[in-house]
RNA sequence: GGGCCGUUAACUCAGUAGGUAGAGUAUCUGCCUUUUAAGCAGAGAGUCGCAGGUUCGAGUCCUGCACGGCCCA
């Protein structure tokens, strides 16, 4: 089916009428998309200066505003009208009566208004009986017209496909979901300000890559036409913000999106926001001050506490947040016994029982791995960092001095969920060499997000690479820790949907 | 990829036992100068997601498909 057919489908009745309508306005000379109304006042400064003000005081004020905002809600009663517009910034009542108005302006164009129009009003403040606080029209002008219907007025849009295929209709009517947008764009400000104020540089480093790095994960596959060349969209940004410490940029971050090719979740969006920062001479615990300092400072700000309401939980960000080892976090709260997840085989089986699969040839530190996201990481409901992961899964991990089997790294876990990656950085070339080299083989034996071998980083590092701590936060799930949100795609403007098809 | 659930008017939802499809909002026509989920009277509005099947008869039962949601992998 084309799209003009498709669109002829979609009309209805009421798009019928409103277009008509429309056409009737555009016959009479009233414009219907005009861009001359100049608006001077935004709704919510109004509504919070003046709703207090008793009714006489108000009556005296004599002072005039012009506002403009979408028709919400609409009370007729023959000679006078009372409406909501809604403009960014809020709601507020106005007052039309037809003998302020002009009669014949009043009934052939006003009356014909409707909700969801876009209207410039101009005019003075009173009360109305009910004590509300509204704007007594001297000129109500049509600014855009609506040419179709918004949905109910008293349950919103609630269907959730149409909300995020259609976001822009959900934005208009459901408050919730602009208040979380609104709240995601200061939790990226404040990120910001916060790395800004500890002389961290923002960079922007490549999405499409030759070499995909940075992380363990099935990257998306495109390419160039003019350079006929295989590109990548990248999985993370780690490697080449790494280059920038060795090019002697000491403090940088990076807050980009990341593309993987996995599937679809609650928790999971093929593309999503990453912050990703490099801080030269800092180790991985001294990013776990940072990270309490930022996360409980970050709820301060813009949930106005440290205790912050996440589903059926309450979540204490209050610094400073537990602190367990890896292996101390699979025997305390996995409640297993050294033997059970230090032996292979053991652990294996136990893996097999809990109903997961185990890859043939894979490593210990895999299969630890699985024990933990099974049993332990379900647990952590309050703020934990786990530290120390095997070097197994950590390749691009500084080994710890007294244990070359595990990392110098952790992971936070908040609300059952991974928050944070981050580790004391691996800047020596001949070990980053060998665990490329061990990452190729498991790559070989068919680990499809194994990394790849990436001469150029370990040319990078052969010039000397500061020592450095290193982290990422998932923006997302932030975002939705700090607004509550049970899944991903509420906190995502426009969601990967599969394209809408002409019956569904 | 697997399991469960959903898809009925523009929106939010009902729909009994398989027997011609309902409500509220919105829309249209009246009445109405302080309403606020305004009110009163009246009217119109549906390929019941799509395609098959069973049946005298399917929104309802069966199969497949599409889209979405939740859970699992």
């Amino acid at each position: 089916m084309n799209k003009e057919s498709q669109t002829q489908q979609d009309e209805n009745r009421l798009i019928r009428q409103r277009k008509e309508k429309a056409l009737k306005f555009q016959q009479d000379g009233i414009a219907i998309y005009p861009n001359t109304f100049r608006k001077q006042d935004d709704i919510k400064p109004i509504v919070e200066k003046y709703k207090d003000l008793p009714a006489e005081e108000l009556e005296n004020l004599d002072k005039s505003f012009v506002v403009a905002g979408r028709i919400m809600a609409l009370r007729s009663f023959g000679r006078v009208t009372f409406f909501h517009i809604q403009d960014h910034s809020g709601k507020i009542q106005v007052y039309a009566q037809r003998d302020l108005l002009g009669k014949e302006f009043y009934n052939q164009v006003f009356k014909k208004f409707d909700i969801g129009d876009i209207v410039g009003v101009k005019g003075t403040l009173f009360k109305t009986q009910t004590g509300e606080l509204t704007i007594k029209a001297d000129k109500v002008e049509l600014v855009t017209k609506s040419l179709r219907p918004l949905p109910e007025k008293y349950h919103g849009l609630k269907d959730v496909e149409l909300r995020y295929r259609q976001r822009y209709v959900d934005l208009i009517v459901n408050p919730r979901s602009r208040e979380i947008f609104i709240k995601r764009s200061q939790i990226v400000r404040f990120i910001r300000n916060f790395l800004d104020q500890r002389g961290f540089l923002e960079v922007e480093t490549p999405m499409m890559q030759p070499i995909p790095g940075g992380a363990t994960a099935k990257p998306f596959i495109t390419h160039h036409n003019a350079l006929d060349m295989q590109l990548y969209l990248r999985i993370a940004p780690e490697l080449y913000l790494k280059r920038l410490l060795v090019g002697g940029f000491e403090r940088v971050y990076e807050i980009n999106r990341n593309f993987r090719n996995e599937g679809i979740s609650t928790q999971h969006n093929p593309e999503f926001t990453m912050l990703e920062f490099y801080m030269a001479y800092a180790d991985f615990k001294m990013l776990m001050e940072l990270t309490e300092e930022l996360f409980s400072k970050l709820a301060l700000e813009v949930c106005g506490s440290m205790k912050i309401p996440y589903g059926e939980h309450e979540i204490d960000l209050t610094p400073p947040w537990n602190k367990l080892s890896f292996y101390e976090s699979l025997e305390k709260i996995g409640n297993l016994k050294p033997e059970e997840y230090q032996n292979y085989e053991t652990a294996k089986e136990l893996v097999k029982k809990l109903g997961e699969k185990v890859i043939e040839g894979e490593k210990l530190g895999k299969v630890q791995a699985k024990l933990f996201d099974l049993l332990v990481e379900p647990k952590l409901i309050q703020p934990h960092f786990i530290y120390h992961y095997p070097t197994d899964i950590s390749p691009l991990s500084r080994r710890n001095e007294q244990d070359p089997t595990i990392t110098d790294r952790f992971e936070l876990f908040i609300a059952g969920r991974e928050m944070a990656n981050a580790f004391s950085e691996l800047n020596d070339p001949f070990d980053q060499k060998e665990r490329f080299l061990e990452q190729v083989k498991e790559k070989e034996a068919g680990d499809e997000e194994a990394h790849f071998m990436d001469e150029d980083y370990i040319r990078a590092l052969e010039y000397g690479m500061p020592p450095a701590g290193g982290e990422g936060i998932g923006i997302d799930r932030l975002v939705m820790l700090l607004t509550n949100s049970p899944s991903i795609r509420e906190v995502i403007l426009f969601p990967l949907l599969r394209p809408e098809t002409p019956s569904s």
